[in-house]
RNA sequence: GGCCACGUGGCGGAGUGGUUACGCAGCGGUCUGCAAAACCGUUUACCCCGGUUCAAUUCCGGGCGUGGCCUCCA
């Protein structure tokens, strides 16, 4: 089967054609660990374990080799330990960053229906390897030494910008910034710079004395070499990542192994936004995955019903994040996942919808289909496909509970008012319930009527029926 | 200021040079003491102005609007 990618670099859709179809290589920037990850941060997450998953259908999931690195080197992990752990050693503090934000990361991805990468790389492991390139692009003279910091020559690099699409002198021409004082020429970025007293610092490369780190970009060619090799098939990550990143990382990764390509393919998906407006800290709609699983738009939202929303967009279209698009995610699955109970999978994934992802990921193509077999009634085909994109099926596991603390915005005060909502407990549910019955039985509708309303307040509903002798019968069920 | 992307019905969101995706909401119906849930049926579209064409929402040019990058950023 064909599989077709748009590719940033040619600007259209190709075939993959992997360099060893034995060993399909892709590489994904990851999160740098200084605190949660948020929604916008979950969207090449998801987006390429759709991806992940789809090659190793195609290739067979030993052919698969993901790389999502970690970046645990950064000046922000730096303010955030010294901030959080002003008592211990730098480092020390350091350490517990990166360990704690990585295993929040891991919890909150897990809980959105991604796989595990196969590798999943540190940036402080891989030291010895930015060295190394580091020596390689001097000795090629892509790079020299200026103040103790060692700087890539964007200059020589002929096809310099040919990702984002921009040359040298445009971008020269639209530059804002101040241009540091060791830098040749305005556009040169850092390789390697050295560490105040302090900081994080290893032996520096190229004979200088103090010692250092390395530059934002240097990792990952250091983490995709090591781990991919010096050509690989696939790059991915944000779009806002294509300038300067990935731009930089491709400059030295071709220059230090003497290549035309670092990744054959590079894919970038969307950006998102939040109820219409970007996603920042000032205005007040920063969202974390872990507040929208634990009380976001007045719910503790289960991973499955975020990863549905996130899917319903193509993932280079911009995303607008809100609720009523979640609100409804989550109530296509709820109806979809109490029709899928007890049912088997089927054992092959529908062509159909195989055909959706193979054309660019056409995942909201994909879930049109999946609507095609539920309403065809072809559960257990749905029931394979969604298993295929990362769900988990079981509707218990899908319920959104009202998130335990509701924090009310009342007008003219400055405080959140919060309002706690009491837990109810099956024996309270069924003696309502029962008093309800002799209620109904008395065709006392008045007061049958208000304990319904009464359950509905407190998130149960109540679903009227009849058993097999025709008998009335109530049921009832957490309110999705 | 420079570069780039996008603009589809009330809302979300695919796709296509000619045969009105899909979902939500709305409306009508089945069911119900009444509801809820579920199920069935159903209305509404392609930012503006030119051009190419027998035919454009789809291709080209211009305009307007929104967003992104150029500085840390998924």
């Amino acid at each position: 089967m064909d599989l077709r990618l748009y590719n940033t670099l040619t600007k259209e859709k190709q075939p993959l054609r992997p360099l060893d179809p034995s060993r399909v290589r892709m590489y994904v920037c990851g999160p740098t660990v200084y605190d949660f990850a948020h929604i916008g941060n979950a969207r090449p997450v998801i987006v390429f374990d759709v991806l992940f998953r789809l090659l190793r259908h195609v290739y067979g999931a030993d052919h698969v080799a993901y790389v999502r690195n970690i970046t645990d080197v950064d000046d922000k992990i730096n303010a955030r330990a010294a901030r959080d752990f002003p008592d211990l050693p730098l480092n020390a503090a350091i350490r517990k960053v990166t360990e704690e934000t990585e295993a929040q990361f891991h919890a909150d991805v897990d809980a959105l229906g991604c796989l595990r990468p196969s590798v999943e790389p540190r940036a402080t492991e891989h030291i010895p390897e930015m060295r190394a390139i580091v020596e390689k692009l001097i000795k090629r003279r892509h790079a020299y030494v200026e103040r103790d910091h060692v700087l890539f020559a964007v200059a020589s690099m002929k096809t310099y910008g040919r990702l984002a699409r921009r040359s040298l002198d445009e971008m020269l021409a639209g530059a804002r910034i101040d241009v540091a004082p060791y830098k040749r020429d305005a556009m040169d970025f850092v390789l390697w710079k050295p560490s105040k007293p302090g900081e994080p610092s290893w032996p520096s490369p190229a004979g200088i004395a103090v010692e250092g780190r390395p530059g934002w970009h240097l990792e990952c060619s250091a983490m995709a070499w090591k781990h991919l090799g010096e050509q690989f098939d696939i790059h991915g990550g944000g779009i806002d990542l294509v300038f300067p990143h990935h731009e930089n990382e491709l400059a030295q990764s071709c220059c230090a192994f003497h290549h035309d390509r670092m990744a054959n393919v590079w894919m970038h998906n969307g950006f998102l936004q939040v109820e219409g407006e970007k996603m920042s800290k000032s205005l007040g709609n920063f969202v974390t995955i872990r507040e929208l699983r634990e009380g976001w738009a007045g719910y503790a939202w289960p991973g499955d019903a975020l990863r549905f929303a996130m899917l319903g967009t193509h993932y280079r279209q911009p995303i607008d994040w809100t609720a009523k698009s979640l609100d409804e995610a989550h109530k296509t699955l709820w109806r979809w996942y109490g029709d899928l109970d007890g049912v088997a999978p089927a054992p092959v994934m529908p062509d159909e919808v195989l055909a959706m992802l193979a054309d660019d990921l056409n995942t909201s193509g994909a879930i049109a289909v999946l609507h095609a077999l539920h309403k065809g009634g072809r559960l257990a085909e749905l029931r394979a496909a969604l298993s295929f994109l990362g769900f988990g099926c079981e509707q218990r596991r899908l319920q959104r509970r009202p998130a335990a603390v509701a924090t009310v915005e009342i007008e003219m005060t400055d405080a959140p008012i919060k309002v706690i909502v009491q837990p109810l407990s099956e024996a309270d549910v069924a003696q309502r319930i029962a008093e309800r019955a002799a209620a109904r039985a008395a065709r006392n509708f008045a007061e049958s009527d208000r304990i319904r309303d009464e359950l509905a307040a407190m998130g149960i509903v109540l679903k009227d029926g009849k058993d097999a002798d025709g008998k009335p019968v109530t049921t009832w069920e957490v309110a999705r």
